[in-house]
DNA sequence: GGCCAGGGCCCAC
DNA sequence: GTGGGCCATGGC
């Protein structure tokens, strides 16, 4: 399944830090596993990707998954054409970037295990969990066995702190199995929120326990696809400070600020050649 | 081997 | 609402 798209590059998405599953098989060439399916996607050229499934399948969730039903080009040739010189440059830079649609529950527990940790430590525990409470992904040819689907919602609630550790969650193991259960157990909805604001999505997320301002916002951007989050981390702050001194205006970008952070993002980590 | 990481909690102030 | 210790652990 070809699809041609000029804001579509699949390294900048896998190393965009907003999804932890998608890596390199080898140059141009990437799996994720996403909604119980596994795929692989091949960067042809600038504007061309192959994805590895049928054009019912790529209908049924990819399309939605890389969000290619959003204009990114106006975003971005609006930014290019601003005042702004960081934005210009870190929007020419990672203009290949979307906003995954990723599972609202993968987001959350990915989030909450991604607090003082650096991403490749965010990956490897996010697998570990995979590999012991998802399922093997089930294709149309059989079973595979490498690879796991991340676990339900029921499936961490019944996990216990001792089994989790050893996949080194650390002291999140309880903030863990807490989400899990407030979603298992219908005291968190994640679909409503889907449908709420932004704003009220992160007044439920922080009321979970290990859920601050900075998880909230990045699971509003990154599972709930409220893309005027606009999550605040080190790096971030980092680029408010030294860059904006302190007066970046927010409202300048209303309404897709989950967009420009993520090119801010993008391109601070990416300039100082950091994995 | 020390420092840092897509932070949050808990407690003073 | 701000500022500091503290948290468990890997990656570099």
């Amino acid at each position: 399944m070809i699809i041609n798209n000029e804001n579509l590059d699949i390294k900048q998405i896998a190393e965009s830090g907003q999804c932890f599953r998608m890596n390199a098989l080898e140059d141009n060439k990437y799996r994720t596993v996403a909604y119980g399916r596994y795929i692989e996607l091949t960067q042809i050229d600038e504007t061309t990707v192959d994805f590895s499934c049928t054009e019912e399948e790529f209908n049924e969730i990819w399309k939605d998954y890389f969000d290619l039903s959003y204009d990114y080009k106006r975003i971005v040739d609006r930014l290019l054409s601003g005042k702004d010189e960081f934005l210009k440059k870190s929007a020419d830079f990672g203009k290949g970037i979307r906003i995954l649609r990723q599972e609202p529950f993968e987001a959350l527990i990915s989030f909450i295990i991604s607090q003082n940790k650096n991403i490749p430590a965010i990956k490897t525990c996010i697998e570990g969990i995979c590999r012991e409470y998802g399922e093997p992904v089930k294709t149309p040819q059989g079973i595979m066995n490498e690879y796991y689907t991340f676990p339900t919602p029921e499936a961490l609630a019944f996990a216990n702190r001792e089994d989790l550790r050893k996949l080194k969650t650390g002291y999140r193991d309880e903030y863990i199995i807490q989400a899990a259960r407030a979603v298992y157990e219908g005291e968190l909805d994640l679909q409503a929120l889907v449908e709420s604001s932004h704003e009220v999505a992160v007044e439920a997320l922080m009321r979970l326990k290990g859920v601050g301002m900075k998880v909230a916002n990045c699971v509003s951007l990154f599972g709930l696809h409220h893309i005027e989050a606009f999550p605040v981390d080190v790096w971030i702050k980092k680029i408010l400070d030294d860059v904006y001194d302190g007066k970046f205006d927010l409202n300048l970008y209303s309404g897709y600020a989950g967009i420009v952070q993520q090119y801010m993002f993008y391109y601070i980590r990416s300039a100082q050649l950091i994995g």
